[in-house]
DNA sequence: AATGCAAATGAGAACCATTTGCAACTAGCT
DNA sequence: AGCTAGTTGCAAATGGTTCTCATTTGCATT
């Protein structure tokens, strides 16, 4: 996929323009993030990541995450009684659907609910600076 | 109060009822969630049963939030990087804005969100069971 | 290409909220 | 009063995440 190889680029351009140093191990975790297509939590990341290089540690794992989390390009999940899960920050906003029996994660948006938050805010004086949406489902029957 | 006082003998029969017995200990953590009025942790419910009761250990404070729980008549709320929030369940289902700043939690509820999550979920195929919606907010300025 | 140094790394220890094992206790029933 | 399964306090364990530190490495500069 060169779309894949071009937004690497791009994010270990971020990277440095952060004074970020783009090491053998974060460029493998920056490509296993912009291939994933899922939420894998840190420890899945690392199994990822250590097939590309297997010198990745679950340590760097952790603080490159926190790094790029801090550069706004990575996005920190902590869906019910569950390790953190992450997913890059490309994609436009969107909240989680969790299927409580399989832990499937399907994303959605809603634009009424998204203004109808910031309404909510308003109303009792606050400016909505961030918020966290989940839907936790069963898929449904017949 | 004796609201409260009246409350607190209908929890201990809905445990009775459970086949849950109803402690010296157990008996002083209801009486601390049945007067709460906001969302304390295990630590700060602890510290507050040991003052009716100091025999309580922060043990039983986690064990019993888990009984009551079960019980349907403790809700647990895990917001952002904080250890867990609890409060009893017997006011209608609410969400909850929090005060970044202060750490402050205000209730909440919008029966349209409410609506719109069923709906969006229904679009996807699956029945909501619970949701978890917190606006994280900064309080408006001027 | 060699140098210098701050940033980054791997391994393991530390952290810390929560859970658990166990021996001593006790609520609730006869 | 006595029985017994449920409950307790304590201490130790758990487990995801963060931190420490000696060593390595990226990269700007010669
Ligand atoms: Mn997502
Ligand atoms: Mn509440
Ligand atoms: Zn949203
Ligand atoms: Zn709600």
């Amino acid at each position: 996929m060169r779309q894949s190889k071009n937004r690497i680029v791009e994010l270990e351009g971020i990277l440095r323009e952060g004074g970020v140093r783009v090491t053998r191990q974060r460029a493998a975790i920056l490509k296993i993030l912009a291939e994933a297509e899922d939420h894998p939590d840190a420890s899945e990341l690392h199994r990822r990541a250590k097939e590309i290089d297997a010198t990745v540690s679950l340590s760097t794992v952790y603080r490159t995450l926190s790094a790029l989390e801090q550069q706004g390009v990575v996005q920190r999940h902590a869906f019910e009684n569950a390790t953190a899960r992450f997913e890059t920050a490309d994609a436009p906003h969107h909240d989680h659907l969790i299927d409580i029996e399989t832990g499937a994660v399907i994303e959605f948006r809603s634009d009424k609910i998204e203004q109808l938050q910031a309404e909510i805010a308003a109303e009792l004086g606050y400016d909505l600076v961030r918020h966290r949406l989940e839907l936790y489902c069963r898929k449904r029957k017949e």
